[in-house]
DNA sequence: TTGTGTTTTACGACCTCC
DNA sequence: GGAGGTCGTAAAACACAA
């Protein structure tokens, strides 16, 4: 162990031992209250203070809580985030520390808490937000794919409502049919189209059930 | 060793509640 | 009005790279 090392082990022992020693010993910054002033800024001279009245034997460091101390203040923490006056003399007594020290110590664990829960709810939020990014990307190509689709489908429509056309006014439809009777005809493209014998001819096709089915837009092109 | 960023301890100002 | 809370900040303590 160096001198500063059994220094800090020694003020450190003072702190503990003597906690109102310790914290009454700082000076006290503004002599009267300044009228509202909302900040103060302190000279190093608050946080280092001598040890003792009349020539205190050195100088005094803010010290860290040893491990043990920390422990016993978390596990209270982790009972009960507030801290009401019975349990803070009752672990001030504990730890050896000065009640206000573990006032301030729980202070700074509920500050340091919410900015966790603050911080943890942040990533949360991204997160879902990414997931919520990804579902539109995929839903924005899926819109893109149906009307893809759609448009397909409008010029396939176009193409049989011509053909139709091209059929009703270039022949009529009794010869055609006597001509074409019983014969399978690849008439429209890529559809296979029966014609039967009895006399119903093209301007039945529609009207049947399976060819209506997803269909009845189209019978403004009839 | 030193510069720099982070964590811990402590405090003042202000707010709320009983 | 006092006790105890939050908030913002200072400064010591600490960690760590260069």
């Amino acid at each position: 162990m160096n001198n500063q090392n059994v220094d800090d082990h020694n003020l450190l022992f003072i702190s503990q031992m003597y906690p109102s020693v310790y914290t009454a010993s700082i000076p006290q910054q503004g002599e009267s209250k300044p009228a509202r002033p909302r900040r103060r800024r302190k000279s190093k001279s608050v946080a280092v203070a001598e040890v003792g009245g009349e020539g205190g034997n050195g100088w005094f460091r803010k010290r860290k809580l040893s491990d043990e101390q920390v422990r016993m203040l978390e596990m209270s923490f982790g009972d009960e985030h507030k801290l009401e006056s019975e349990r803070k003399d009752r672990l001030a007594k504990e730890l050896g520390l000065d009640p206000r020290q573990v006032a301030v110590w729980f202070q700074n664990r509920r500050a340091r808490w919410k900015n966790k829960r603050l911080e943890d709810e942040y990533t949360r939020l991204k997160n879902a937000h990414e997931n919520v990014v990804v579902e539109k990307c995929r839903l924005d190509s899926e819109v893109l794919h149906l009307k893809e689709q759609l448009h397909d489908a409008e010029r396939e429509i176009q193409r049989l409502a011509l053909r139709v056309e091209g059929v009703l006014s270039n022949s009529p439809i009794s010869s055609s049919v006597s001509v074409e009777a019983n014969q399978t005809t690849p008439f429209f493209g890529d559809y296979e189209v029966e014609v039967g014998d009895d006399g119903g001819g093209y301007e039945n096709l529609f009207y049947s059930p399976e060819y209506i089915d997803g269909f009845e837009w189209m019978s403004p092109f009839m």
